[in-house]
DNA sequence: GTCAGGATTGACTTTAACGTAAATCGTGCC
DNA sequence: GGCACGATTTACGTTAAAGTCAATCCTGAC
């Protein structure tokens, strides 16, 4: 039989190219971010297994990346998702890390919306040139 | 006397000093960014001598690094903002590629928007647990 | 004119994030 | 029970984006 029983739509477990399939990234590449101890499959033998929770880890770190984060930055969000420290200063410490984290995305946000600006503006400016020299075509 | 008479805010040349402390980069990206063709300041002898406009496009070069671009995809950007070509078939390219570019920072925003409602979850979490573990403190 | 200190050049080094290749392993299928 | 084929491991290679270092060059101040 197959390793499991494709049951509708959410299967138990992945394989590893399976998600490169999904995801569009190499098997080098998940590897690379188990080695760096981001994601942590299981096994059967030497066989990595991924649960969706490994699979809704990929999706974050891509995610990380996209927005231009570097492994250990990646590594640092993921933290901050941890059931949150008992201890207040440790809270603290959190809560500031988080503050640093929004600061940096909210900054982000705006390049986005200004380049976003600008893009729309070549936007407009190249259907007027089409007008320009498309009269006619 | 000095390079230029400051002028309240806006001077006429910055030295490439200026621009690291301002921007908080090192004189090597800087020239770096001008190997690579991204900035061309004036000369004076050898010294580098950075206008208005040279030290716009830095503050667009380091905009685009903050999202994550690689120096190609911020000269293919650049390069979007040129004059917009005359030939249809030029005009029709380069307004594909303005897509392309705008779904790419929609995907990143819609990151950023993911992330930020994450990292509040954790403030709101983190809030609680410290009004309960702070009583009285 | 000389001298100190910033700017430049050129070359080599570094780091992150994978790519690639070779050899081994394992396992399900006939 | 042998074999084809995908997964793994190990190790070295690569690329982008600078960092670092040494030597030279200006140039304005004295």
């Amino acid at each position: 039989m197959a390793l499991d029983t494709p049951s509708a739509d959410s299967r138990e477990y992945y394989t590893i190219t399976d998600l490169t399939r999904e995801f569009g990234v190499s098997t080098r590449t998940i590897r690379f971010y188990e080695d760096e101890g981001l994601i942590s499959p299981l096994r059967r033998g030497r066989t990595r297994l991924f649960r969706q929770s490994d699979r809704r880890l990929l999706s974050f770190i891509l995610r990380g990346k996209r927005l231009g984060f570097s492994i250990a930055e990646i590594r640092e969000i993921k933290d901050m998702y941890k059931e949150p420290p008992g201890e207040a200063g440790q809270l603290r410490l959190l809560m500031a890390k988080v503050k640093e984290k929004r600061g940096e995305l909210e900054q982000k946000r705006r390049d986005i919306e200004e380049t976003l600006r600008e893009l729309e503006q070549v936007e407009e400016t190249s259907l007027a040139r089409l007008a320009e020299i498309g009269v006619g075509t």
